[in-house]
DNA sequence: TTCTATTTGTGGACTGAGTCCAACAATTGC
DNA sequence: GCAATTGTTGGACTCAGTCCACAAATAGAA
């Protein structure tokens, strides 16, 4: 209900140009029924993404399940082009468009970052895992790294036209040589 | 004058714990002055840092020139570990320290993100230009996931005890196997 | 020295995000 | 019918960041 007036308004006047109380008025209720729904306002622009990213743990784990003996790269970068599977050219989320939009926004930067972290610690302690002990630099930057070029992929993609086509084809591109680089460098563990 | 106020107060009530205010009642001056020195209070976690990025483009160049027909790849490596040779293990800026300390606190992370992209940018430019047109995706790429290695590296190394030894090993390390992909995956570009 | 002009510091008012809380429906369960 | 839970609300509050008009202070020229 709030998302479809945030909606609205973040056309009209773009997200940094909408205040809260302006969502709230237009869905009906009050400024502060508007927290009980969501903990900040960034939130908003993350509904889609964070849908996504919500199937990216599972996602691991199916990858690491069904691959055989692949390394944990590999199963990386399975998961993530099958969560990024979920975007089709029909619907960019709110914080790409956004993003390029006004650039920077301190909540958006914020809120960008807070999630790219999240993902960051998943994949270091599944790779983590995975690798042996004193491999706490590689697993880190590894998953910094990876998740950085998708992000860098979903930028890309989302600054396309319309006809910009499926996101796991911008991230996949991106990713690949990161994977193919620790896959040489860090080679020979296995994700089962 | 502000940065002494504000590195005594962090250490004692942490930089989220630290009011604009608090900071320029002991420096002794006006709240309104604060931002005719700083445009953010997340600015002064940062002093450290972007005085070392400040040499990054000029590192950039420099590497440029001096490496013969290396590929760009190699050129941006090079000169990310010419800028990490500032930071011995003494100094740690406040925004390592900080964020280990307190993980999500919006401004920082805001700040973080935006230096981040500022960077990924540089790169972006760098590499784009030496590569052909239709490379936005890959120099993308490569830059946002060479400089979220380096970042990692700098988490770990900051987390790292007081015998952590120079930053470049770590972001050497780091780095190495991102650039090593982009070098085989995206070969035979000059730097010159 | 005296008169400007530019910088630098200051107070204060303002917006807007986010927090907290106490009061108040509305719903469910008994 | 009466609780207990849950959702909603208004309002007060803190703090970052912006803006502006005004008051030193300072520099440079006469």
């Amino acid at each position: 209900m709030l998302e479809e007036a945030s909606a609205e308004l973040f056309l009209e006047q773009t997200y940094a140009g909408t205040t809260i109380l302006q969502i709230t008025r237009r869905a009906g209720v009050s400024r502060a029924t508007f927290f009980n729904y969501f903990a900040a306002k960034s939130d908003l622009l993350w509904v889609d993404v964070d849908a996504g990213l919500a199937g990216f743990p599972v996602a691991l784990e199916e990858c690491a399940d069904a691959a055989g003996r692949t390394q944990a790269v590999d199963t990386v970068e399975r998961a993530l082009l099958q969560v990024c599977a979920a975007f089709g050219p029909g619907h960019v989320p709110w914080a790409l468009t956004q993003y390029e939009l006004m650039g920077t926004a301190g909540e958006l930067e914020a809120s960008a970052l807070s999630r790219f972290m999240a993902q960051a610690s998943l994949v270091t302690r599944f790779t983590g895992a995975r690798m042996g002990p004193g491999s706490e630099l590689a697993s880190r930057a590894f998953a910094m790294a990876v998740l950085a070029a998708a992000a860098a992929a979903a930028g890309v993609w989302a600054r396309t036209g319309v006809n910009r086509g499926a996101l796991a084809t911008y991230v996949g591109a991106a990713i690949a040589p990161v994977c193919a680089g620790y896959r040489s460098t860090h080679p020979g563990v296995d994700a089962g």
